[in-house]
DNA sequence: TTAATATAGTTACATATGTGACCATTAAAA
DNA sequence: TTTTAATGGTCACATATGTAACTATATTAA
């Protein structure tokens, strides 16, 4: 079956929209974390994933979050260089290095995720709870 | 009023799920633009703005796509150099230059957003025509 | 007028990112 | 075993991006 394309328009283009919608909601908290904390954008995401108990290795956090090794690797190094995260090397698989937040990284990790959720609050009620939970619903299954 | 907050978790983080879904659903066509034409994202985004007859200052795109005029101006200037487009100095403001597309420009147009509309057709397909047309205006709620 | 300010767009420099080659270690095949 | 291939992680180089300063033109105020 041949399918009719309608003419082409970026307002309705699903990557744009996300990208947007991504861009514009992310820039408040991104900016916190930038300024206040001269931190980039992966170095959040890697303390993210690590939280306060979530050990992983590097593979794991690039994995889980399909994010190339090297930059994984780069913002592992600056967070060990701010003392915020630890390396041990796994006995078992000398190759391996399980990650794992200091007492200072687990500090940052609370003020930064509070802030992260009072940012985001804002936009749960403004979309209201079943408009947003079909939103996250819907972003899940395109991520998958 | 005091709210209590839940753990933290990027599972449940509007500005992370955003980004993953931009990323996924993104990177299909993205390898396309990149393998085929050689397009930076940019590129490709200009080219889609001014579509067939679309004329705009550089100044209008960034306004439009909320970028910064430096990489607008750069992408400008890679597809003016493969004659993908020209710029016209407008004689009322001097400063200004409107954009359009040369005869290949559009017929890249043409392919590149036919591409796109097959690639996306699928995702609409997945979600249903329900739950698409909801994110999109979740997104544009979002975007605004 | 002229001086001061704003706007459209470019350039130069610093910083961030992608890519492929690399090292060390482990697993699989010979 | 020994050789070969795969894996976790880093490094070096090329490319892309952000930022601030710049040019040229237009607008506003003195």
């Amino acid at each position: 079956m041949a399918f009719i394309l309608t003419n082409f328009s970026l307002d309705t283009f699903l990557p744009y929209l996300l990208n947007q919608a991504a861009v514009q909601v992310s820039e408040d908290f991104a900016a916190e974390y930038k300024s206040k904390y001269g931190l980039l954008r992966t170095e959040w995401r890697v303390l993210a994933h690590l939280g306060p108990d979530h050990t992983m290795t590097a593979k794991e956090i690039c994995d889980v979050s399909r994010t190339h090794k090297t930059k994984i690797s780069r913002a592992v190094f600056a967070l060990e260089k701010r003392r915020w995260l630890i390396r041990t090397r796994d006995n078992q698989d000398r190759r391996k290095e399980t990650l794992s937040l200091t007492k200072q990284g687990r500090k940052a990790y609370q003020e930064l995720t509070q802030d992260a959720q009072k940012k985001t609050q804002n936009l749960q009620e403004a979309l209201g709870q079943k408009r947003y939970d079909a939103l996250l619903s819907a972003l899940r299954e395109l991520s998958s």
